[in-house]
RNA sequence: GCGGAUGUGGUGAAAUUGGUAGACACGCCAGACUUAGGAUCUGGUGCCGUAAGGUGUGAAAGUUCGAGUCUUUUCAUCCGCACCA
């Protein structure tokens, strides 16, 4: 009978959900594996780059299972967020029927696939019992002040009607529809993200070697740590006068404490305060005044790209260390968000500071040598024109100047971060209400423990138009817990990166647990770090910054024992291309899985997934290649009928011809390298490889014996790959023998009678001998010198170069 | 601009500690079997050359008996951050 892939398939999934064969064992005796792939968001249906992210940890999670672990292997949906509302927007569909329908559908494709998923731990972050317990961190992080509501200005997507976070605006676009975004002055909450900075750059150097450097380079620089003094500017006395007494003076933040004496202005960012009131005092000439109201509302982007541009304020301030008058000015590249929204600006040492400066004729004062006059110096020097530090070195003299201020009680040493308190509110229906009610004499209480989940009307209009919770007629209203009079419920619901920080320790959480508890300490114990985490690098920031975050709040708020790190190693696959670019359907070079699997079966998928190339690497699709895979297959199908034992034959090698020695041999080399593959660098590409060059070398050979014993480790090899055919085969051939436990290895195969020597001459690569294993030097020396002659006429020898079992060098002159 | 990564046949890719570059696969070429083949099987296939031979891992130099691998310089592509003071 040829190869039927969908009736296997079909027959193996079947059995295997029968089983619950994929469910860990409860109790914590044995040893772990946590493998966890990133779990999808329920958009309709699965697409190609689902299926390799779950075919590479599949293949971990069969590979350790096989090994006697008890691995969690578990898969849930990322349910909430803004598509569920434009599908509702768009074809009328209720978000929540969207969403469990999708999920449904999805489901089954991910069972089509013969994922070992636990079927037992899947959840959807929608479902009310997740929401419940995620209210309960959320109020508990209120309580601590972790969480809390304040007004700034925001992020604000006009297309998905919703405030985002830093981490979620690309090149000043939204993350998801890519709509440029708006700075908005809007109330919201805030989990205080920058009280970990310190820890979460700290930590990020227990991840080396385990996490993809370029990984933790990207949240090292977004955390974006760095060093220096703030202090002061006091404002002259006149300035003060001008704005009527409201400000005496403001902070201003730099690295470059050395330069200090170098100052000669200072700026401050249009939204400024300071900035504000002149306006407002109309201390500014009409048209200057909007000018600088006009830079304070241009987007994010639009003020990245702009050119510089700035102002005099008509204000002074003094000079901390000389008592100078500085003038003040208001620039568009000064930050409002970072160092107090002012700096000092040092133009002959800070390239913008300079660029600046000679866009407005602003003057010029050294105080770090080295530097040629007219131009800015950022390098290092002796401090000059810098009162008592002239002649320090200048990387020497940052420390002795905020000594210096210090002391004096004029500023102090700063650490400053570029990290920003994550932004969880969003303006939308479909997520986490946040569990907190608005009451006019007690403030924002929480809603009681008791009463969580806060769980979302049904009965909702989406429109597009506002905040659906909001617009909705009875929602919101409700009474205080505190003092029982009428309140106001929170409109805003949690940003979706929050569910997806948790799932780690939810789906660790034995199910029988779910309803009486959120995380289970004692399973997060056993089954926490992660052992191996994959997914897409998009995610390099957003999600894994929150989860790391998330993992040291939930520890400090007592949820879970003293981990530091959710997830021990990380694998970033890459992307799946089609033609050269990304499949979209935008692009329309998409390739369906279920046709895929309809047309070839799941496991010529998932082999030519992992085949075509490294799971790191970006992977070309190419449907001929995918004939090829399944044409292996096809193959390996076929060679059942060569199969002549039921168990591992043993075998006398020496009796053996060459080829069948040789086929032995390139069974057993797959056989070594499949321990590396499978625990460290998971080149699944290779082993495959290897599996067909051994299939290769049986082919040219007969021996009923070898077939069998090549067989019998050939299909345990490729199991975790391609489960079906492979146990299929396995248990028809072995009785499923040879899919328990491990295959020893035999040194024996790797002895050859004759090795082939290459002998090159120079380096270069002249002839091939063959001699018999034992041959000793001068034996080799001999017949290389015998073969390469012809190179060797009219030489001398000066070296004769023999490297054990690889080749011959011969040095002539 | 700063940071990171990657450069190997027509294509996807292999290559312990430096030791026969291109395994494996796709494609292509030839042949076999076929009414037919886009099925299957066999053989070939880095490039130049009829051949002998030459040449070849982005480029250049260096270390070495020997370099895809180590060192330096350089070019290209991709990704991330983009005025964070």
């Amino acid at each position: 009978m040829s190869y039927t892939p969908n009736k296997i398939e079909s027959k193996w999934q079947q059995i295997w959900n029968e089983k619950g064969a994929f469910e860990p064992f409860d109790g914590y005796d044995l040893p772990k594996k946590y493998i966890l792939s990133m779990f999808p968001f329920p958009s309709g249906r699965l697409h190609m780059g689902h299926v390799r992210n779950y075919a590479i940890g599949d293949a971990m999670a069969r590979y350790y299972r096989k090994q006697g672990y008890n691995v969690l292997h578990p898969i849930g949906f990322d349910a909430f967020g803004l598509p569920a509302e434009n599908a509702a927007i768009k074809h009328g569909r209720h978000p929540k029927e969207w969403t469990y329908s999708n999920i449904d559908y999805m489901s089954k494709e991910l069972n089509t696939l013969g994922l070992s998923f636990s079927k037992t731990r899947e959840f959807a972050t929608c479902d009310p019992l997740y929401t419940k317990w995620e209210q309960g961190f959320i109020i508990k992080m209120f309580e601590e002040g972790l969480l809390f509501r304040e007004s700034t200005t925001v992020n604000w997507c006009e297309d998905c009607h919703t405030v985002l976070a830093n981490e979620q605006v690309k090149e000043g676009c939204c993350w998801r529809c890519d709509n440029p975004v708006e700075q908005k002055e809007m109330p919201g909450y805030y989990i205080d993200i920058v009280k970990y900075a310190d820890e979460l750059l700290e930590d990020l150097k227990l991840l080396e070697g385990k996490w993809p450097s370029q990984v933790l380079t990207m949240q090292q620089n977004w955390i974006g740590k760095s060093q220096g003094l703030s202090f002061s500017f006091t404002l002259s006395e006149a300035s003060q006068a001008k704005l009527g007494g409201a400000f005496t003076q403001f902070e201003v933040f730099t690295t470059r404490p050395d330069t200090i004496y170098g100052v000669t202005y200072a700026a401050l960012a249009p939204e400024h305060p300071i900035v504000k009131a002149l306006i407002k005092a109309n201390a500014l000439e009409e048209a200057t005044a909007h000018a600088i109201t006009m830079m304070a509302n241009m987007s994010e982007r639009d003020r990245a790209q702009a050119k510089k541009e700035g102002y005099d304020l008509g204000i002074t301030v003094v000079h901390p260390l000389t008592g100078e008058e500085i003038p003040v000015w208001t620039a568009n590249f000064v930050l409002a968000s970072y160092g107090g929204g002012a700096v000092m600006s040092v133009p002959t040492h800070d390239e913008r500071d300079f660029e600046f400066a000679k866009q407005y004729d602003l003057p010029l004062k050294y105080v770090v040598s080295g530097g040629e006059a007219g131009e800015v110096y950022t390098g290092e020097g002796e401090l000059i024109n810098s009162a008592e530090f002239n002649g320090m070195n200048n990387v020497e003299a940052k420390a002795a100047i905020i000594q210096h201020f210090e002391e004096q009680g004029l500023g102090k040493g700063t650490t400053n971060f570029k990290l920003r308190n994550w932004g969880v509110s969003r303006q939308r229906y479909w997520g986490a209400p946040i569990p907190i009610i608005h009451c006019d004499s007690c403030g924002l209480v929480p809603e009681k423990l008791e009463n969580l989940p806060v769980a979302l009307p049904d009965d909702v209009e989406i429109t597009g138009e506002g905040n659906p919770l909001d617009n909705h007629p009875t929602w919101k209203h409700c009474t205080c817990p505190k003092c029982g009079a009428a309140a106001i419920r929170e409109t805003d619901t949690l940003d979706t990166f929050v569910q997806s920080s948790w799932y780690q320790f939810r789906y660790a959480t034995h199910p029988n647990k779910w309803e009486s508890i959120g995380i289970d300490k004692t399973d997060v114990n056993y089954w926490l770090g992660v052992d191996q985490y994959i997914g897409g690098i998009e995610h390099a920031i957003l999600h894994l910054l929150y989860a790391r975050f998330f993992t040291k709040v939930l520890r400090d708020l007592g949820f879970i024992d003293n981990l530091k790190e959710p997830f021990e190693r990380l694998l970033t696959q890459g992307m799946v291309l089609k033609d050269g670019s990304k499949m979209s359907k935008s692009k329309g070079n998409t390739v369906d899985p279920d046709k895929l699997i309809e047309e070839y079966g799941a496991d010529t998928a998932r082999l030519f997934t992992l085949f075509a190339a490294p799971p790191q690497k970006e992977l070309e699709w190419n449907d001929s290649a995918v004939e090829g895979a399944f044409r292996f297959l096809k193959r390996l199908y076929d060679r059942k009928s060569k199969v002549t034992t039921e168990d591992l034959p043993i075998i006398t090698h020496s009796g053996l011809s060459k080829e069948e020695k040789l086929a032995r041999a390139k069974v057993y080399e797959a056989l070594k390298k499949s321990t590396d593959v499978y625990e460290k660098t998971f080149a699944y590409n290779t082993l495959i490889a290897a599996c067909m060059e051994a299939m290769n070398a049986l082919d040219k050979q007969e021996n009923d014996q070898v077939w069998s014993e090549g067989m019998y480790i050939i299909l345990h090899l490729l199991e975790p790959i391609t489960p079906h055919i492979c146990t299929e085969l396995s248990q028809e051939l072995f009785g499923a023998k040879n899919l328990a436990g491990k295959i020893e290895l035999i040194e024996e195969v790797f002895v050859q009678d004759t090795i082939t020597l290459a002998v090159s001459v120079n380096g270069k690569r002249r002839a091939e001998i063959e001699v018999d294993a034992g041959a000793d030097q001068a034996t080799v020396i001999a017949m290389a010198k015998e073969q390469v002659a012809k190179w060797l006429e009219e030489k001398r020898i000066v070296k004769e170069i023999v490297v054990p079992n690889k080749m011959v060098n011969l040095v002539v002159k």
